[in-house]
DNA sequence: GTGAAAGCGCTAACAC
DNA sequence: GTGTTAGCGCTTTCAC
């Protein structure tokens, strides 16, 4: 560890002032050759790296942007930070990043710390509207991740609606006709996938059960699965908050006994690597993750920029991904078929 | 975005010098209570932050700490940083956290960026010994993560020849005579993972055959697959470098019509959690990624308080876990025990 | 083209 | 207990 030198001392070591050492350093003005070497020479001999934190404090700019998640070991947000990190290296900014799960009850003191050292910023989290106005005002650009920013805040999120919507389409073409939800709650983005679940069923006359997880992880997927499996009315299909839930499911159900998708169908949400992989491959929605977080993160650099742009909720769209989880219930399927135009009716 | 106030602002609203008001804020000192009273109403007033970037520059602490790793999307680094993130958090510092994969080439610059901005950091790379001085020269405290450090600087690790050792002996025991491993030369625990694997079978008199992946990922583990198998001497185990490739490699197998473990037998390293609901379950070793991060930061803020320590290369055990992708082959078994005492003295 | 000087917002002596 | 002052390392007018 050696001593870090100075602007000064590169200074003196050319010859010149520091006020032409720091032109030189940002490229602000051109010099004659013999200055422009001299200085040259010096940063190299001192090996001087000038010091962020202090032309941040003049500029006003960190060269770092953040990102805030819940919980780094969701391969969704991994895969948000993977794009948005791609980003923000192209633009020449580091990525400062920070897991909230940890500590929510300091999650208002890690956003404000964070805020201060970075030039923007892009935020999932669960906290009140209210609560999060203080963020909004923290005097940063901020996208709100995951949910819709209240008022005329930016935003960006997958039309939650949308994806559970075309999975309640999916499972009733099928022939499904006992659907389960495994909400979680607390999640923001919960709500919608319940609300575009309930309005595709609906439709077709059908009725969505809710059960809830404690958080959305494979833990909790395992968990639920005997008190879903073994209710009294059967169910032929489940629809579950994100893919870790629904891998614990799955994992969960092969131990007691029960094949998939033969005796049920397993739906996950987020296409995560991993879905390819389970027995059976998991059928879900891909949330996009790594473009969200793309998106996300060129949307904060034209805020930062100061560009016009639309605020509001940006939504990315869903796609569906059909693998070996769920399959057609030949019993019900042309039934089901039958059945839509007389439900239309019978909806509401 | 509001106009951010100073502490100047504070103490003119509470009538007092800024030196007052800077006491206040870092409780170095005792007032009166009139005074703490106003100071306190002030800073709500006016919703008052200090800057840290102003405090850093004098105080020349951060209050973060930096993680630079390879890949966020590889679930062991994903663990790491958990780790870490938690200690930091437990310490009361931020965690910045870079993921380099995205940009080797500017690695150097990165990673120099991130120790202006943070009181230490842990560093996983893969850049040759002679860059890596220039970066343990940062004059940051640096904890090198994944490989030994140079001369006396720390580092922390599994210990990798032991891990591999242990997965020799496992299959070397369940009567596997034709093993191979699929390694990636670029990364630093390649060459230690090879060597206990490869020492293991020595002792037995066995050869271990050597194929190469272009990266450590599901993909890769894919994409080498069929080489693999469709050799003409024919293996009944594979050592992967690491679980993603084994994943990939056994979702690969499986398109082939290949059974696993009935044809072969397949051996991970990591224990990601995914590795539980892979099908057949993922037989591995627990490198204890998140623990490893953990004691890395733990170690990390020993050296940044300054305490005197044992330098040079902390190892974490690993651990077996056995699940269902190994099996014995039984024609082979008792030959394998028998063969002990004879292979040890053929040894070299 | 180059340099002198005035701060950025804050802390740390040191007076009072 | 409280205030004054001198910087931290740098950028940025504005003279020369």
């Amino acid at each position: 560890m050696k001593k870090k030198h100075t602007i000064r001392d590169v200074a003196a070591r050319a010859g010149v002032s520091i006020a032409t050492v720091s032109k030189f350093i940002n490229s602000t003005q051109r010099f004659t050759a013999a200055v422009e070497k001299r200085v040259q020479a010096a940063i190299d001999d001192l090996e001087y790296h000038s010091n962020p934190l202090a032309r941040s404090m003049i500029t006003g700019k960190t060269g770092s942007v953040g990102v805030a998640i819940l919980d780094i070991c969701n391969p969704h947000f991994t895969n948000i930070v993977k794009g948005a990190n791609r980003i923000a290296l192209e633009h020449g900014y580091n990525l400062l990043f920070v897991d909230t799960e940890e500590s929510q009850a300091r999650e208002d003191e890690l956003l404000d710390a964070l805020s201060r050292r970075v030039d923007g910023l892009i935020i999932s989290t669960r906290m009140p509207d209210e609560q999060l106005h203080r963020v909004m005002d923290y005097g940063k650009p901020v996208i709100l991740s995951g949910r819709p920013a209240p008022e005329g805040f930016p935003s960006i999120g997958i039309d939650a609606h949308a994806a559970a919507y075309m999975i309640g389409e999916l499972l009733v073409k099928q022939g499904h006709r006992n659907i389960a939800y495994l909400g979680f709650a607390p999640a923001r983005p919960d709500t919608e996938r319940m609300r575009g679940l309930s309005e595709s069923l609906e439709a077709h006359g059908l009725e969505l059960t809710r059960f809830e997880v404690g958080g959305p992880t494979i833990v909790e997927g395992e968990r639920v699965c005997s008190s879903v499996l073994l209710r009294k009315a059967k169910l032929d299909a489940v629809v579950c908050y994100n893919d870790l839930v629904a891998i614990g499911f799955m994992g969960a159900a092969r131990a007691l006994g029960i094949s998939i998708p033969e005796d049920i169908s397993v739906v996950g949400i987020d296409n995560i690597p991993f879905g390819r992989f389970t027995s059976p491959a998991l059928t879900t929605v891909d949330t996009q993750s790594e473009k969200l977080g793309e998106e996300g993160m060129r949307q904060l650099f034209r805020l930062i920029a100061g560009e016009p742009q639309q605020l509001g909720h940006v939504m990315v769209e869903p796609r569906l991904v059909m693998r070996d989880s769920t399959r057609i219930r030949p019993a019900a399927a042309a039934a089901a078929v039958e059945s839509r135009p007389r439900a239309k009716s019978r909806a509401r």
